[in-house]
DNA sequence: TAACTGAGTTGATATTTGTCAACGTTTTTT
DNA sequence: AAAAAACGTTGACAAATATCAACTCAGTTA
């Protein structure tokens, strides 16, 4: 199971990984099975583990005082999950996290993972390279919201997530995007037309 | 002048800065005076330069093809600006920043940036903790935008930037915040009732 | 098979926010 | 000092989006 981590990081990362430093990766990652609707983070707990996705689909959401869910985050293979302020800070968390299916991940301290960046320069490297990329697509999500109309921000979606629309239904995208299902439904409409 | 930075990075890293490690950060950084409405970077540009902004003001912003524009970043005194995804992929930005006061910058490029982290592991510190910090703020910015209202996103701008309530006018941190300066001037009329 | 649940759509209506124009005030420029 | 520009406010109106309710259509459960 720990396979795919190992491809994602030889992917990644400039030269391959030794026996010996697959060990250490091995060890510093315990693999869990989550299954559909079953939650990894609830609001209010700390999130103590930092998760790489093998296989299956998370969320990550926050609720707000009506009762409503606010998608911030979504994951398919190959993608992390967690909420970074609570797993750096150790302090509660504003967001739930739960399989949207059956999912494998594993999973990483913080301590474990402050020790493997000092053990193995590569993987150092990595979180550096996945933090800038992180950056960079955060910020471009904050322009999206704060610049385009919601009928904009779904054509950049479907653009550069074109795989989340096959693993998650429109409702849950709709609310990523920070609108209402019956908005998109429209905007989808709307779409056709042209 | 690289004083401020200096005093930064002592205040952010572990252990203190040998003479000699100061003397490789200024070689990195270059000194520079943008004077108001002065440009650091035009849209389709690349970013060759971040910047330590060590007195005045700065903004970055998208302009869209009404001409409206769209303030996605603020900065004043230790804070950082720059594209991103430019300075790291060199690719054209789609940003344009400016000095909103007269302002002293320290600029480093990205080859320099590298190169810095190699000879000083604890300017690779400040840069993780720099962009943890940064995904950190970037999340919580996002979680605002798709679901809070406008009205609770200015009551949380007031409360995580009010130093920047001083120096920047109504019409900027409207602009931040995704809403037009009379939505803004209306919630703030609106707030003074409670 | 029948009941149930979740997803998506549609219509009617309400709310939020944007747009445009006007105005007074302050700040900057000449 | 005069003129110009920038800022903030307000009103009337328009546009975007949310809300609520009803309905269809699977797929799932009992």
């Amino acid at each position: 199971m720990h396979e795919a981590l190992f491809k994602y990081l030889d992917k990644h990362i400039a030269s391959p990984l030794s026996e010996k430093d697959r060990e250490l990766v091995k060890n510093a990652f315990s693999p869990m099975k989550i299954r559909r609707r079953q939650y990894f983070l609830n609001q209010g707990e700390v999130c103590k583990y930092y998760a790489f996705i093998v296989t299956g689909a998370m969320r990550q959401y926050m609720v707000d005082e009506k009762g409503g869910e606010h998608i911030v985050h979504l994951g398919i293979e190959n993608w992390w999950v967690g909420d970074r302020e609570s797993w750096v800070m150790l302090s509660p968390s504003a967001y739930c996290i739960d399989a949207w299916e059956d999912s494998e991940v594993l999973l990483i301290t913080r301590s474990d993972t402050v020790k493997l960046m000092q053990e193995l320069p590569a993987f150092s490297e990595l979180l550096h390279f996945l933090d800038e990329r992180n950056n960079i697509a955060a910020q471009k999500r904050i322009t999206s919201s704060i610049s385009l109309t919601a009928e904009k921000r779904y054509a950049d979606f479907i653009i550069s997530h074109p795989d989340f629309l096959q693993r998650f239904p429109q409702r849950i995208i709709a609310s990523y995007l920070g609108i209402t299902k019956e908005t998109l439904s429209r905007i989808r409409k709307q779409s056709l037309k042209k």
